[in-house]
DNA sequence: CCGACGACTTGCACAGTGTTCAAGTGGGAG
DNA sequence: CTCCCACTTGAACACTGTGCAAGTCGTCGG
């Protein structure tokens, strides 16, 4: 039987793993080599450099989205189900945004769901341009409010790296942060007002409201034009 | 007279220009000491730490936003201003994304304009949380936006710093990303058919539809409430 | 005018990073 | 048994952020 080896499929995986428990700072080729009991510098026999190990890692996690079966739903409710399923995907994966802003990053997995996004945004009887400037406005809504809360998850990651009372240096943080915020009347008065209001929305009923906006004002685009 | 010394302005203000030049990956703390001539360790009399300096730098570019009046013209008018001051500025300062991906961005820049966007939506008529779930709404809207264009500038600048045919590069790792997108039947049709109706639309114009249908969302989600 | 203090700068050192490369290892084929 | 080749290894290089002891140089008290 053939000796025990590397695959890039493990490779791949365990990279996975490294980022989502370190986040992407660290992610270090000498950590990846003793998650996978081999030297650091083997990977490099599978792999072609550190950036080409995240694009793979990146186009893996693309697969763990389910596609919506289009010919049940409306073409709401399929889109909302793309839309959270991207989401949860990131929510899982919060290195995914930095990597989306310093990589290009491609691949298979990208590139399946690409194709079901584009086929929810033809069956709801978009044509031609605008079917792209509807699906990227979803989309980029969606990335946008990932990176808030994949923020959130890399810089506790950040402080958890740097050693020290991790709790206590966020409580510094944002401390500092509000402090600045409330020489603002109007900023402090509405911060004050929230507090009533309960707690503030999770970032899923924040998605929520947007999606509903948003698709709304797409449906109404889509009444102006001849089908 | 004093001796000629190093200023926190000074080095923020060439933090900002290294990394508008560079890309995020391209500051560091011997090359701005370089730029600045003096020792890189200097700069740490004057800032705590590399991710300080990056909190600061970040912070400063809100300054450069200019803020809509409001008493002149309609809350869509001054939203759209708003949403527009901010995508401008993140595309003058790619590197903003990755930073706000990873740190936790905070500083009396970020904080006026936040108030001025409050008070934007408040004068809309939004009400309780509606208010932050309207601003947010389309404010992580235009992050989604400016992370697809950011990206690119990130990863050009990656390309340029490592040295080789910064063009060749480029198109290898453009086909290679559309030679996988070709696999998919839906996909290739939709991009020969693009083909067809001429260049994509600018960022800008994606970012004006996409306005566009979210405010229009929104008015329909305030008439639904009394005012 | 002088000495001392304190604001600021410097160079060295350390641990860590990605990556290259010559040298090694071991299982399967001839 | 031998050779080959897929795969692994460890040393090395240039680079990173940062702590620290030592140095420089204006200003101020005497």
């Amino acid at each position: 039987m053939p000796r025990e080896t590397l695959t890039k499929d493990q490779i791949i995986r365990t990279a996975v793993e490294l980022l989502d428990s370190e986040g992407i700072e660290g992610l270090s080729m000498r950590q990846l080599g003793t998650r996978l009991n081999s030297a650091a510098t083997a990977v490099y026999w599978h792999v072609k450099s550190k950036d080409d190990l995240l694009v793979l890692a990146a186009d893996a996690v693309w697969e763990e989205i389910e596609l919506p079966d289009l010919k049940e739903v409306t073409w709401q409710a399929a889109a909302t189900a793309m839309a959270k399923g991207l989401f949860a995907m990131i929510l899982r994966h919060p290195w995914l945004v930095p990597a989306m802003s310093t990589h290009l990053l491609y691949g298979l997995g990208k590139a399946r769901h690409d194709d079901h996004l584009l086929a929810v945004y033809q069956a709801a009887g978009f044509t031609g341009r605008d079917v792209e400037q509807a699906m990227k406005t979803v989309f980029t809504f969606v990335l946008g409010t990932a990176l808030g809360v994949a923020s959130e998850a890399a810089w506790r990651a950040r402080l958890r790296h740097t050693g020290g009372d991790e709790q206590a240096q966020i409580r510094d943080l944002v401390a500092q942060a509000t402090e600045i915020a409330m020489r603002f009347p109007r900023l402090r008065a509405h911060s004050a007002a929230q507090e009533d209001d309960g707690p503030s929305p999770s970032p899923d009923k924040e998605l929520e409201f947007g999606l509903r906006t948003i698709l709304n004002g797409l449906q109404s685009e889509l009444g102006t034009r001849p089908s």
